[in-house]
RNA sequence: GCUCAUGUAGCUCAGUCGGUAGAGCACAUCCUUGGUAAGGAUGAGGUCACCGGUUCAAAUCCGGUCAUGAGCUCCA
C-alpha cells in the first residue's frame, strides 16, 4: 500500500502507511522539521504531529507564514490561560482567540488583576515556553467533558461545551497539567512560541458580548515571530500615539474639551476655520449634486419624536428639557422628522421627486461617558445630512449618483480604498416584515445596478429601514465607517407623507438618509489622524504664514499677507524679533502647509522664499507667481 | 452604563519612608535684527482634579465624586 502527498510545488511525496505532518517534513529536509508549527491537509489547518490517514495535498506551516503567525497568536493566548491558572488557581477559563496583531483570553475572578500581575503572567508565560511542555490534542466525550469542567469549576467552559453543535468532535487540547477545549490545531509545543509576545493591557468584557451578563477581565497581548518583530510593532503603535487628533488639536491650536461640557468642543478659531472650510466643501459639493439645504428646529415637541419612533428606538440617546407650561420638548439627534415636515409643506407631485434636503445643524446625542472620544465619538456633532425622498423606482439612480458623489469626495481628501457593507433589518425594528423585504430588495437591486462589491452585515441595519455602510481605509491603514445610505418606507408612513402620482393617487415617497462625511467632527479626526496634520492647503485653517528674517522687511511682508488675502488665501504675519531658524521650527510645529520666508533680498527683488511643510526644499520666487500658484490649491476640490 | 488604569504649572513630566512643590519647553521683561526645525539673561506662574477620612502633619495612605485613557456594550 502507497499513500503519496502532494506537495505546494507539485512534488509527490509516497510512503508505505499513513505519515503524520511531521513525517512529511522530515523527509522534505531536518530543517523544515524542526520549523514545522502544523500542516494543511486538502486546505485544512491541522496538528503536525497527527497521521494524514489518504492521499492529500499537504503544506507545511512554518512561522514565516501568515497562517504560522495565527498559530502563534492563538498559541500565546492558551500559554497565557495557563500561566493564570498557574499563579491565580481561582480563575475560570472562558474563550481566548487571536484578534489582529495579537491575542487575549477573557478570564472569570473575584480579584481584579493588577499591571503587576500582568508583569507576573508574562514572566510565567516565558517559563512555560521554556519548559517546552508538549501540546497535544484528546478527543472527549461530551457529557464527561461537560462534567471535568464542572469539577474544576470551570462554569464557563462547560456552558461552551453545552452549546457545542451536536455533530461537533468535543477536541481538549493538554499542554502540560493544563487542558483547554479548542478546536485548534496547535503548535507541537509550548516551546515554539518564541519570545516575540508582551502582554498590553487589562480590559473589562461581558461574557458573550451582552451587557447583561456577567463581566470578565480580559488580558490583550501582541505576539510576533520574534523580539525583533515585537519591537518594530511597538513602535509603529508609539508613532501612532503621536498622531492622536487630540494631541495634534492642541498642537495645531484647533480646539479643546474640558469637563462642564463633556463630549462637546471648545473650537478655537483655527479649528473653527478647518470646521467651517470642511463643511463649506461638502455643502457646494452638495449644491452642485441637486440638493436643497434646510434649517430645522433644535428642539422639537416630544410628540413628533413619539410618531417618528424615535421616542421608543431611540430614547435613550435622546437630551429633553421641559417648558413652563410642561411640554416636554428633545433636543434633535437626527433631522430626518423635520425635513419630512419640510416636505409635508404645500402638495407635492411626482414631477417634484427627487426632493433632496440637506442640512449641517448640530446634532445631540447622549452617547455613553465610556464611549466618548475626542472628535471622533462626541455628543455634539454636525452632519452631512441630507434625505432624499422619491419613488420606488428612482432609489436605483439616486443610490448610483450617491455613490458617485462619494466616491468624488472621498477622493478629495486621498480615500481610494473604500469597502461597503449592506445591513439588513435589525432585530428592534419599526415597519412590517413586508415592508422590509420591499426596502432590502429595492436597496440590494440599486447597489448590484452600480456594479458595486458588498458584504453582508446581517441584523445591523438602522430601525426604519437597511442600509449600505461604506467603510474607507485611511493612511495608516484603520478602517473608518463613514457614509451611510438608508431606505426607509417607514417613517413616510409614520409622519404622513405623501405626494400626487401620474394617476392622481396619493402616494408614499420612499425616503433615503445618507450622509458621505457623517460626523463633521469625526471625519476631521480621520483626516487629522490620516495626515498626521499634514492637511492639504485647500482644507488647512492656517495655509499661509509670512515670516521675517529682519524687521527692515515688516512692510514688505504685510504687502504679501495682504495680498494673498486679496486673493483668498488666508496668511498670518510672524514679524517678531527671533531668528528664522525659531520661527519656521514652531510654524511647522503647528502644521502650517506653507512658510514665505521674506529677508533683504526677496523685499528688493519682489520675492519670497517658499517652504513646504515636510520638506526642506526651499523655493526661491515672484511673489505673482507664489501668489498664483497659491490660491490655485487653495481651491475647493470640486 | 460596565471593568481596569490615570489626574502635580499652558505643555511634557520628576517628586524617595507622610514633614507644606521641582525641571525642561511655553509665557512676560530686557538684550540680541539674524537666511530656513530651539540666541542669551532675568522673572512670573501651582487650593498637587474635587469632597471627605486617618494623622501632630497628606501631592503622598484610605473612601467617595468628577474627568480622561484603554477595552466592553453602543454607534456617526
Amino acid at each position: 500500500m502507497t499513500i503519496s502527498y502532494r506537495l505546494p510545488d507539485g512534488a509527490t511525496l509516497a510512503f508505505d502507511a499513513p505519515a503524520t505532518g511531521l513525517d512529511i517534513a522530515e523527509r522534505i529536509g531536518k530543517k523544515l522539521a524542526k520549523q514545522a508549527l502544523a500542516v494543511r491537509v486538502n486546505g485544512e489547518l491541522r496538528d503536525v504531529y497527527l497521521p494524514v490517514p489518504e492521499d492529500a495535498e499537504v503544506e507545511v506551516i512554518t512561522r514565516d507564514s501568515d497562517d504560522g503567525l495565527e498559530l502563534l497568536r492563538h498559541d500565546a493566548a492558551h500559554v497565557m490561560a495557563e500561566a493564570v491558572q498557574e499563579l491565580f488557581p481561582d480563575t475560570q477559563v472562558t474563550i481566548g482567540p487571536t484578534i489582529e496583531n495579537g491575542f487575549y483570553y477573557d478570564f472569570h475572578r473575584e480579584e481584579s488583576f493588577t499591571p503587576e500581575d500582568l508583569e507576573a503572567i508574562e514572566q510565567r508565560m516565558r517559563e512555560i515556553v521554556r519548559r517546552n511542555e508538549d501540546i497535544r490534542r484528546e478527543v472527549w466525550d461530551r457529557d464527561e467533558a461537560v462534567r471535568f469542567f464542572r469539577e474544576q469549576g470551570e462554569e464557563f467552559k462547560a456552558e461552551i461545551i453545552r452549546d457545542l453543535p451536536e455533530d461537533e468532535e468535543v477536541s481538549i487540547y493538554r499542554q502540560g497539567d493544563f487542558l483547554d477545549l479548542c478546536r485548534g490545531p496547535h503548535l507541537p509545543s509550548t516551546g515554539k512560541l518564541g519570545d516575540g509576545f508582551r502582554l498590553t493591557k487589562l480590559a473589562g468584557a461581558y461574557w458573550r458580548g451582552d451587557s447583561s451578563q456577567p463581566q470578565l477581565q480580559r488580558i490583550y497581548g501582541t505576539a510576533w515571530r520574534d523580539r525583533k518583530e515585537l519591537k518594530a510593532y511597538l513602535k509603529q503603535v508609539e508613532e501612532a500615539e503621536k498622531r492622536d487628533h487630540r494631541k495634534l488639536g492642541r498642537e495645531m491650536e484647533l480646539f479643546h474639551q474640558q469637563e462642564e461640557a463633556v463630549g462637546s468642543m471648545f473650537w478655537h478659531p483655527r479649528g473653527w476655520r478647518l470646521r467651517q472650510r470642511l463643511e463649506q466643501y461638502i455643502r457646494e459639493k452638495m449644491e452642485k449634486h441637486g440638493y436643497q439645504e434646510v434649517c430645522t428646529p433644535q428642539m422639537m415637541d416630544r410628540s413628533l419624536w413619539e410618531r417618528s419612533g424615535h421616542w421608543d428606538k431611540f430614547g435613550d440617546d435622546m437630551f429633553t428639557l421641559c417648558t413652563h407650561d410642561d411640554r416636554e420638548l428633545a433636543i434633535k439627534p437626527m433631522n430626518c422628522p423635520g425635513h419630512v415636515q419640510i416636505f409635508k409643506q404645500g402638495l407635492k407631485s411626482y414631477r417634484d421627486l427627487p426632493v433632496r434636503i440637506g442640512e449641517f445643524t448640530t446634532l445631540f446625542r447622549n452617547e455613553a461617558h465610556g464611549a466618548l472620544h475626542g472628535l471622533m465619538r462626541a455628543r455634539t456633532f454636525g452632519q452631512d445630512d441630507a434625505h432624499i425622498f422619491c419613488t420606488e423606482e428612482q432609489v436605483n439612480e439616486e443610490t448610483a449618483s450617491f455613490i458617485r458623489m462619494l466616491r468624488e469626495v472621498y477622493e478629495a481628501f486621498g480615500f481610494t480604498d473604500i469597502s461597503v457593507k449592506f445591513s439588513d433589518r435589525p432585530e428592534v425594528r419599526a415597519g412590517a416584515d413586508e415592508v422590509w423585504d420591499r426596502a432590502e430588495a429595492s436597496l440590494k437591486q440599486a447597489v448590484e445596478s452600480v456594479g458595486l462589491d458588498y458584504t453582508l452585515n446581517p441584523g445591523e441595519g438602522a430601525f426604519y429601514g437597511p442600509k449600505l455602510e461604506f467603510v474607507l481605509r485611511d493612511a495608516i491603514g484603520r478602517d473608518w465607517q463613514c457614509g451611510t445610505l438608508q431606505v426607509d418606507f417607514v417613517l413616510p408612513e409614520r409622519l404622513d407623507a405623501t405626494y400626487r402620482a401620474e394617476d392622481s393617487s396619493e402616494r408614499r415617497p420612499v425616503m433615503l438618509h445618507r450622509a458621505v462625511l457623517g460626523s463633521l467632527e469625526r471625519f476631521l479626526g480621520i483626516v487629522i489622524e490620516s495626515t498626521a496634520g499634514h492637511l492639504p492647503l485647500w482644507l488647512s485653517p492656517m495655509p499661509v504664514m509670512v515670516a521675517t528674517i529682519v524687521n527692515a522687511v515688516d512692510d514688505y511682508a504685510i504687502e504679501v499677507r495682504d495680498r494673498l488675502a486679496a486673493a483668498g488665501v488666508p496668511a498670518e504675519l510672524d514679524l517678531r524679533n527671533e531668528k528664522i531658524s525659531y520661527k519656521v521650527r514652531e510654524h511647522s510645529g503647528k502644521k502650517v502647509p506653507v512658510i514665505l520666508v521674506v529677508g533683504e533680498r526677496e523685499a528688493a527683488e519682489g520675492k519670497v522664499a517658499m517652504r513646504r511643510l515636510g520638506s526642506k526644499e526651499n523655493r526661491e520666487l515672484g511673489l505673482d507667481e507664489a501668489i498664483e500658484e497659491l490660491a490655485r490649491q487653495r481651491q475647493l476640490p470640486l
